[in-house]
DNA sequence: AATGAATGAGTTTTCATTCAT
DNA sequence: CATGAATGAAAACTCATTCAT
């Protein structure tokens, strides 16, 4: 009954793989139950035996990519050390994700469809940035406690730096124009974020 | 002759009228020529007497926002003066723009379409984004010649003060997370934008 | 008046070469009347203005075509001298006719028509084969009454000539498998027709 | 599992079935997808599980004709005895094929398309004409070559004799002008045919 | 549980025809 | 009489979904 169970786990991630590479090279509408069958390597019925519309199989292929993806953006992540250092490692990874095929595949399909499927913006939110923001808001909370940042309010300090970060390159990758940034563009751009934000907030 | 010429240009408006309601409502795949010649209470021959298909009325349609809505954010606005308030009435009109209902759906359809039309992706963010930032840019060069400012980068700073101003409100906004942001809640975010943004570069 | 008649006749030749073009090259369902008027030169309410129809106009094509084409083929043609001079004046000219752009292109729009546009099928027929075969029938009677030949049924006996000079060509032409057939093939064709023709009918 | 290989064969058959009845019809332009999904009894959805267009239905319908109606013409047809009774069985069943219901529509549908389908009127001519004339043209080249007939181009002489065959009849009909051509006229004709044809080619 | 044939409503697009100017 | 915008029915084709095997 183990082997039953991990059979149909299997075909689901199954599935599911077939799903994220339509849902992402298509979109919502222009995805198609028959492409993503064909992907997956299985029939239409069995799409309909793991999942109950293509809504659903959105659904949980967005609710995937959000758990495994950019729920994992910060696991492990040190925050000790000297500010900078910290405020730079987080920058990166950020935007790394950010300008990545995946994260900007979700972020297209998220936003596209956010007034047909609210839940699922509502859970990219949470899993994403809402997870990064509050992550980083509790650090910042630390180190104004232990007075090297001062930094009133840490939930919309650490807003307004991920906002930084996304200076000139994120809008032009969402308009695929800049089909591969270079690792040095990122960190110049982090670095000016980072500056500015001290500006601001050191103690 | 006039009345004739009129005809045909009022047709033609009615039609991308009915067209921007549906396709600020359901996308580009999502909307249906049949659902656009009803909203805009013509035939769907009339449609195709007037666009050649519907990537032809999408792109008409884009580009008439782009060039009406986006174009003009900036036309008549002054940059005389104390530069906080310059910024403030930049950042203000900005974020208004980006939050108002017309703005939002075209950042979104033209993001989930830009796969499929670079060229208006591109379009988008010349009369847009690249508009504002130019516009931005040429003001911060002026005052750091003055003496009031000093910005190595005015196109840069431009850009981060753009993506300053979107704190809090701009995603939750595009994530349907909310409906109609108050003008103060702006008014706030604004502030704060200003406040870090002359922190780094006041002379 | 008649400068008036006469631009009206001008008009309705104007719309019959265009026609002419159109249904020659897509046939009858492949022609559409935005085409022809484009390739005619005039509006489509002008097109309806001269015909009643797209059916009556195809009509008035085929009738043209059957009366100004086909029914001169023999017009002037000597049918003094030698059988064999004769009959290879004939074959030729029909032969010649029959491989034509334009004879081809009528023979195809009517046999494919037929059963839609029976009255134009039997108006092809007798403006075009019967002719043909009255004039060389009438021609067979008195070379029998003269003692030359022996005919004893002048129609059938055309019939059977004509039919005999389409041998390789004819067909393999209507297939488009032939696009140029060259003069000498025709002759040589001819050429063994008449052979075989009064290998039987000589008196 | 042969029902099911059956089932899926039979579904195509049908369709086939269909596809004939409508083509026959009204040709290839005439003829619509709705309609041929309605006399075949089955969805337009499944026209299109079975074949991927129109033009592929078409080509279908035609090569199944093609290689089951023409191509067996011949089958069987013994070649031994006297040459007049050889000829007699030869004329008699190509005829029957030229003016049957089946033979004729083939024949329309194919001239009317030969320009958009080249292919199809390669293989029509293939199956069909090539195949009688090959047939017939080693039976003179036998016949010659046993002292009997005196033939020297054994393969354009088979195709005189079938257009000789052809005499009166049949472009009568395909130009709907005989709806049911008697068994005795077919005789008539063919009679003519082999009078003339050994009047030219006997030893 | 897996299959894939069948469905029919829905899609974009074309076209003959009409009519106000 | 010429025009060309407007129409709506019909075309080819797609697709999410169902169901018998």
């Amino acid at each position: 009954m183990d082997s039953n169970t991990n059979l149909s786990a299997d075909k689901r991630a199954q599935i599911l793989a077939g799903a994220a590479a339509v849902f992402a090279a298509d979109g919502y509408e222009g995805a198609s139950m028959a492409r993503i069958a064909l992907v997956a390597g299985v029939s239409k019925g069995t799409l309909y035996n793991h999942f109950d519309s293509k809504a659903a199989l959105f659904t949980a292929y967005v609710g995937e990519k959000c758990d495994l993806y950019l729920a994992h953006v910060f696991d492990g992540t040190g925050h000790e050390g000297d500010p900078a250092e910290v405020l730079r490692g987080i920058g990166k990874r950020m935007m790394q994700m950010m300008l990545s095929d995946v994260g900007l595949a979700i972020y297209r399909v998220v936003i596209a469809e956010a007034a047909k499927f609210p839940d699922l913006a509502r859970g990219f939110f949470e899993s994403g940035p809402a997870r990064a923001v509050g992550f980083m808001a509790d650090w910042l909370a630390e180190e104004t406690r232990r007075g090297r940042l001062a930094v009133p309010d840490p939930a919309f300090a650490a807003e307004q730096f991920f906002n930084l970060c996304q200076t000139r390159l994120v809008l032009r990758r969402k308009l695929e124009m800049l089909p591969d940034p270079p690792e040095t563009d990122i960190e110049e751009v982090v670095e000016a974020a980072i500056t500015m934000f001290l500006g601001t907030y050191r103690a």
